[in-house]
DNA sequence: ATAATAACGAGA
DNA sequence: CTCGTTATTATC
């Protein structure tokens, strides 16, 4: 039933009238009287028999294209389960809107095929406790419509010796061709993977890709955003020649998304790459699920209930015995989690490889009165960074200078130290309303018309974050005659020529350089670090590796500076090229707080009362502990819960039966209701 | 939202 | 005890 109140979140029965009988099939969109209203619907499986004493009939059904194939609307329970929300919820993520037109030009002779699939434990290799519905939703049916062979006959027609994907993209790390075997063989090998720098990315997942197709199988791959899918999208095309996969992006219009999504429904394809709308993607006998820099918080689904990319392709790939790989050249701590519980292998380079890759990399402290040669102090940078620069422009190589994104954290600074500037009352991040206003806290609120820097006393204050045009200028001054290019939010470039020249972009929109940077700057670093987030660290150096990943090795001349203080955790780990080492210590570090992921949370907000309501009428486990409150935007306010994560299933589940007492008594106050959120304060 | 159904209370 | 009215709860 496509209505969002989670306590009408389960199967209805109805019958089937005799014209309705062949179109009925499980995985079409219909209609129903319901509760004296017409409503869209899903149909999920069709039973010879009811429980229910008066049923009423189908009152239509609005396509027989059946859109909804049984795996993903297992996988659709499963994440709502996941994340205390309703199946519906999810399947309006899972399936895109109808296109009627798309529809026709796509639907000619190729019907969908199903398959089961099992599973029953959660992805990270902790023990399910037990909650997956009893009415399971998935057809029984092997044989797949149309006489079109199921998973059983193609498993036999599996030739032993079949062509095999050249690995020698792979062979920087160690455990990389055994991957691609095992993708070919149909294994469901997991993986965490540490991209090298200068790794092309997109290749080794075409790679990954070519290997899963040659065993027969399908995949799915997720990346962040348009610029990482185009050029996955002509990797896959290099590799697999056109014709052979889809692209399957919200940006790509409603039209082209639904068209994409019915061909791979229908079998026209088994390759599916895109953005996270591609999560859910129907694909035959899929074999891998792939996501690229799962740290990116484009990964995470902004609309109920929240879902994130990782999380939806690990259960995916857990429920169907389905190969995994979780790449990036930084590692979250959720994919520390998988390595370390055995969930996941992790495919890495021996550290020999990795220092003849690494570029040559120095930090260095952010005080422009240090910077003594003329050119430097205009441009207010560092000097150790600005000499750099000059050495790459002079030897003909383009040098990347990433800056913060305009309005990101809008934070101030003493501005004789670098302090970041902090409330008095709550230590919460000061910022200025406007270019001369006075600062005031975020948090509180409260106005810090007299302020003090706690380390030198100092009483001027700067904002944190000089925008990429404003650097652009500085720097175009500060070295005469070479062109400057800017790559941010109103245009992002793909890539750039080889060749002296200057390219500042935004974090996320730094440009391939054609051979490689011959330096990478890292500006206005501390900003990231200080920001008030338990990511704060993770982030910074993600977004670091992204950049410097793009110069070249140290052997080639390729240099990085960062200007940071080099005792920091996540500069040593950026020094060093070495995430896994900073993921481990991010987790433990978790641990011991007892945040995400090594417990799930879980954050109700909303009115006061409402918040309170719900909470009350929950029936959390045991060793639940509810924290909070925290105030929210918008005069309302945050609780927390937290379990074991083998709490978690009877967390959401408490939340979710919770949420459905509300809205059965229609309770007027949303309540939003997130399993682990992205920013927890 | 709306209809059924359970709960309740006043009057016989 | 019955009838009429009002809270409750399911909605095929």
């Amino acid at each position: 039933m496509d209505v969002p109140l989670p306590h009408l979140d389960r199967p209805f029965d109805y019958l089937v009238p005799e014209a309705l009988d062949a179109d009925a099939r499980p995985g079409v969109r219909v209609k129903v009287r319901f509760a004296g209203q017409l409503v869209d619907g899903w149909l999920l499986e069709r039973a010879e028999s009811s429980e229910h004493p008066k049923l009423a009939y189908l009152e239509k059904v609005v396509s027989p294209v059946p859109v909804l194939s049984p795996e993903v609307a297992r996988l659709a329970r499963a994440v709502a389960d996941r994340y205390a929300g309703s199946l519906a919820d999810v399947l309006r993520l899972a399936v895109p809107p109808r296109h009627a037109r798309a529809e026709k030009a796509v639907t000619t002779d190729t019907p969908p095929t199903d398959e089961p699939a099992p599973g029953d434990t959660e992805p990270d290799g902790s023990p399910a406790d037990g909650t997956e519905p009893a009415d399971g939703t998935a057809t029984a049916d092997g044989t797949a419509p149309g006489g079109v062979p199921s998973e059983a006959a193609d498993a036999g027609a599996r030739p032993g010796g079949r062509a095999e994907v050249d690995p020698r993209g792979w062979r920087d790390y160690p455990a990389g061709p055994a991957l691609l075997r095992a993708l070919t063989d149909g294994r469901p090998a997991r993986a965490v993977w540490s991209a090298l720098p200068g790794e092309d990315w997109a290749d080794r997942y075409a790679d990954a890709v070519a290997a899963t197709v040659a065993g027969g199988r399908g995949a799915v791959v997720v990346v962040a955003d348009a610029r990482d899918l185009d050029r996955l999208d002509a990797a896959l095309t290099a590799v697999l020649g056109a014709g052979r996969h889809v692209r399957l992006a919200a940006a790509d219009g409603p039209a082209r998304r639904y068209r994409a999504f019915l061909t791979a429904r229908t079998g026209g394809v088994d390759v599916v790459i895109g953005t996270r709308a591609a999560m859910f993607a129907p694909v035959r006998r899929l074999g891998l699920v792939a996501i690229w820099d799962d740290g990116d918080d484009l990964h995470a689904e902004p609309r109920a209930p929240y879902p994130h990319a990782r999380d939806v392709l690990l259960t995916r790939a857990q429920l169907g015995d389905i190969a995994a790989v979780v790449g990036g050249y930084a590692r979250t701590a959720e994919a520390q989690l998988l390595v370390e519980t055995g969930w996941a292998r992790e495919v890495v380079a021996d550290r020999a490889v990795v220092r003849a890759r690494t570029p040559a990399m120095a930090p260095t402290g952010d005080d422009p009165q240090l910077a003594r040669d003329p050119g430097a102090a205009s441009a207010r940078l560092p000097s150790l960074a600005w000499t750099t620069a000059r050495d790459a422009l002079r030897a003909d190589l383009p040098v990347l200078v990433q800056v913060p994104r305009r309005g990101y954290v809008p934070s101030v600074a003493c501005a004789d130290c670098r302090a970041p500037a902090r409330c008095p009352h709550c230590a919460g991040p000061l910022a200025l309303p406007s270019a001369q206003g006075t600062p005031a806290c975020r948090w509180c609120g409260r106005v810090a018309a007299a302020y003090a820097c706690p380390e030198c006393g100092g009483r001027r204050l700067r904002a944190s974050v000089t925008g990429a045009r404003r650097t652009a200028e500085e720097l175009g001054r500060a070295f005469p005659g070479v062109p400057v290019r800017t790559s941010g939010r109103e245009e992002v470039l793909a890539t750039v020529p080889g060749g002296a020249g200057l390219v500042i972009a935004t974090p996320g929109a730094e440009p391939v350089a054609e051979g490689g940077y011959g330096a990478v700057l890292l500006l206005d670093s501390w900003a990231l670090l200080t920001r008030a987030d338990l990511r704060a660290g993770e982030e910074a150096l993600r977004r670091w590796m992204a950049a410097a990943a793009l110069a070249r090795p140290g052997t080639a001349g390729g240099r990085v500076v960062v200007v940071a203080d080099g005792a920091l955790a996540p500069v040593q780990a950026l020094l060093r090229w070495d995430s896994a080492w900073f993921a481990a210590r991010e987790l433990a570090e978790r641990r011991e707080l007892g945040f995400p992921p090594a417990v799930r949370m879980a954050s109700v907000t909303g009115a006061a009362e409402a918040v309170a309501d719900l909470l009350a009428g929950a029936r959390l486990p045991g060793d639940a502990e509810v924290l909070g409150p925290v105030p929210a935007d918008e005069g309302r306010e945050r609780m927390l819960v937290r379990v074991p994560r083998s709490r978690a299933a009877a967390m959401a589940e408490a939340l979710h039966a919770a949420a459905g007492q509300r809205s059965a008594r229609k309770a007027a106050d949303p309540v939003r209701l997130q399993v682990d959120p992205l920013t927890l304060f």
